[in-house]
DNA sequence: GTATGATTAAAACAACTGTTTGATTTGTGT
DNA sequence: ACACAAATCAAACAGTTGTTTTAATCATAC
């Protein structure tokens, strides 16, 4: 009847981690409470405050969890890429596909949860909650730095301001992409899902036309 | 010190769509109290409920008011196009600039509530709440229809599901554009805003980049 | 086996939630 | 001025929120 020996502590975390995400994701955090997480978990209301210390900071645990080694891994092909050019810049093209491919190969785990974590992720860039802005920031922070910097060095003639843009319009369509499915199947009525598999190719396609688009004319009247 | 007439009912009415409009978008639908709206509208809390009969309800409301008028100038510029082409099928970036020219133009008003509305409306489609996906579907089902047959007839050789994940992507870039700038401002550190101006130009121009990248490989690996 | 610290459990806490009630005020038509 | 409906108000409703407390149980080292 019981399987846990001594990892019994670290089971209940994780626990109430994966049940976080999910409801996290499908309610928000304020739409989520307590009572429903442990329910789910199957571990008593006080666990959390006692493993994490509060709702807020389970919340960033969340996130933690998983950016952390996201970003990792991303950094690790960008110096991969780098290593491999030899000083040369980078192509345009390479380093958005290493930065949003991790992202969609995160995306396409359904049973490790990472598919879950990339919903909630995107529909967390929406909720600009102070204290999740605040966090998201610092998790990033680096990451953002090193992509930024070789987009740079890959466009030196295009200004920095359009590239930031840039990098934000694509964001904006992953985050979709993954995030707002039930959007889409709303939208567009009957919409046939042979192709979650064939998401992150169409995706990148049309983030990567996005970013060879010409420039916009600077003054519109 | 008074100044109201007869029009006092139609007058708590809209104070209690403004405040709420731009709470909900602030705090999401579940982080906004009664008494929050209530209070910030100056109004007394049973007031909600007598106006609108729920929260839910005046939730709905809030979008009712913006988005009814904002698809029915959508629709005019699109009879409009295909008015003047005469039966022949419209270029492709003409229907885009329709759709998403008249939500930019609204967003591009800042006094009248525009984008403070297109701020909660971008957030919203990532928070797949049964009621509110039920209540845009209904509000958008129209309008969609509409723009995704002219895209069919504009792009016979497409696919059509090819078609559809390209709006869902153009709808994640816009929204994201216009909900996540403070994401944006944080993952970027500094940014120059003198360019909410300039937002719409910069956007068009992605999206339409995106729109005529070629096609993904149907298969990869 | 017993002591010690870590974990779990049940119960209670005050604060806040959306909604309803009943009385009072306000506006309008006669 | 009167009557009638519309609108506002203060107060209370029952239920839920995140968190804390105190006791019980667990695992482990001596």
């Amino acid at each position: 009847m019981r399987e846990d020996t001594s990892k019994n502590s670290i089971d209940t975390r994780s626990r109430i981690l994966d049940a976080a995400e999910s409801l996290f994701m499908e309610y928000g955090f304020d739409g989520t409470s307590m009572r429903l997480i442990t329910g789910q978990a199957g571990v008593n209301l006080a666990a959390i405050n006692y493993h994490f210390g509060s709702k807020e900071l389970l919340f960033q645990e969340v996130f933690r969890r998983r950016l952390t080694d996201l970003n990792r891994r991303r950094i690790a092909v960008l110096d991969a890429l780098e290593a491999e050019a030899g000083g040369a810049p980078l192509k345009p093209s390479r380093i958005v596909e290493a930065f949003f491919g991790e992202a969609l190969r995160m995306a396409a785990d359904v049973e490790g949860g990472g598919h879950t974590f990339m919903r909630l992720l995107g529909r967390t860039y929406t909720e600009p909650n102070d204290f999740v802005r605040q966090f998201l920031a610092e998790e990033y922070a680096e990451c953002v730095d090193r992509f930024l910097a070789a987009l740079y060095r890959a466009l030196p003639e295009v200004e920095r301001t359009e590239i930031l843009w840039r990098f934000h319009f694509m964001m904006g369509a992953m985050s979709y992409a993954i995030a707002g499915t039930d959007a889409l199947q709303l939208l567009a009525g009957k919409f046939d899902d042979e192709d979650p598999a064939r998401l992150a190719s169409r995706l990148m396609s049309f983030l990567l036309g996005g970013l060879r688009a010409p420039l916009a004319d600077p003054g519109p009247a």
